[in-house]
DNA sequence: AGCACTAGATAGAGCGTTCATTCTATTTTG
DNA sequence: CAAAATAGAATGAACGCTCTATCTAGTGCT
């Protein structure tokens, strides 16, 4: 195979990395990043563990492509809310929100997303990809906002973004909450956190 | 000792448990729940492997003592909480909740939540612990606000708490936030939350 | 008071398993 | 034919846990 004409060779190479990924993905969702093992992830993938390692050199370098293909998700899924004009923002603020969270409410990504939380804080190289990469969801979402003319776009961002996640942390910790209640309630709360009075910028 | 008048031996007993789950939590911190083995917790305690087992007979019952003295602490910081009056509550609402979120803010406790609410999510034993404290410290709160005769106590519990649950999770993917700017940003915030007006319950 | 007894405290070697990783060998394929 | 794809055994360390043996300190008897 040492001329598969390069770039066919290369796409091919890309498809199995990326069922190596699913495969590893379901194995960390449902054993965490260290209860899962490299042997269980080849299993599931029909791989010898040998092989996998052509793929990727180790467990920690698995773990951080995973890490980084979920966030990178995770912006692609704001990037809905870019599209968007200033007017539609402006009016519809609270609803179109709305809209995003639930599309954040997958609870498999939840899973993932606190296995990733716990990772980043002992593992630097996880903690690094997680801050590049809410880095740029941030100024992405900061824009959207400038865009509408709203002020204050960062603090505003930020307390937006606590709100977010602390949804799936409350669901873990509350289950049976009132979902259809609690997200009435989150509307207002959203409008006053985007486009509630200014703050004096002390 | 075989007649260590019971309550010495007993009161002993708790003691050294108690130093166990020290060291214990910090291996979890450092390692993670699966990251941290058994015998590292036991030299860290100065004891021998079989003798920690003499006192958690498995690593998911350690695991689980841990969970449940960290919950019973988050438990009883809320409680400082409950010795307010009414009026106290009413027109001091948002600055007495920061002061809250303040002593939460230790990075520390931060870190062994995620782990929490990681495992929570495959381990049944976790997540029983996890709900039965919330929904005890849910009510606690609850009954603080339905004393300062606030409305629909309940779903402004269940959103005050998804915005505290969201600040160490922010954290954690934004530690170089502006932190006053932002706590001040949250004060009016947690006025709308607390005395916002009543919703139309459908 | 002093001795023997006993049950809990404690240590640490050992068990079987699984881990991440490496190595060598074989098969496929351009 | 050569190089990449693939398999799977082998390695050494670490894992959770058990087992046996020793030590220690109260108790009851004299």
């Amino acid at each position: 195979m040492t001329v598969m004409t390069g770039s066919k060779a290369a796409a091919k190479r890309e498809t199995r990395m990326s069922e190596i990924l699913d495969c590893a993905e379901n194995n960390f969702v449902e054993k965490g990043f260290h209860g899962a093992g490299i042997s269980g992830i080849a299993k599931e993938c029909g791989i010898s563990v040998g092989h996998l390692y052509h793929y990727f050199a180790s467990k920690d370098l698995l773990i951080e492509a995973v890490v980084e293909r979920e966030l990178m998700r995770q912006k692609e899924r704001l990037g809905d809310f870019c599209n968007l004009n200033a007017a539609e923002i402006r009016d519809q603020i609270a609803p179109l929100v709305i809209d995003i969270i639930m599309k954040h409410q997958d609870p498999f990504r939840t899973v993932l997303n606190f296995e990733i939380l716990a990772e980043a804080q002992r593992n630097p190289s996880v903690a690094a990809i997680l801050h590049r990469y809410d880095g740029e969801i941030r100024d992405q979402f900061c824009a959207v906002l400038e865009k509408a003319g709203i002020t204050t776009p960062f603090l505003r961002t930020e307390m937006l973004f606590t709100l977010f996640a602390g949804i799936p942390a409350r669901t873990l910790r509350h289950p049976e909450q009132e979902r259809p209640q609690f997200i009435e309630m989150m509307k207002p709360i959203i409008t006053k956190i985007l486009v509630g009075e200014n703050l004096p910028v002390k």
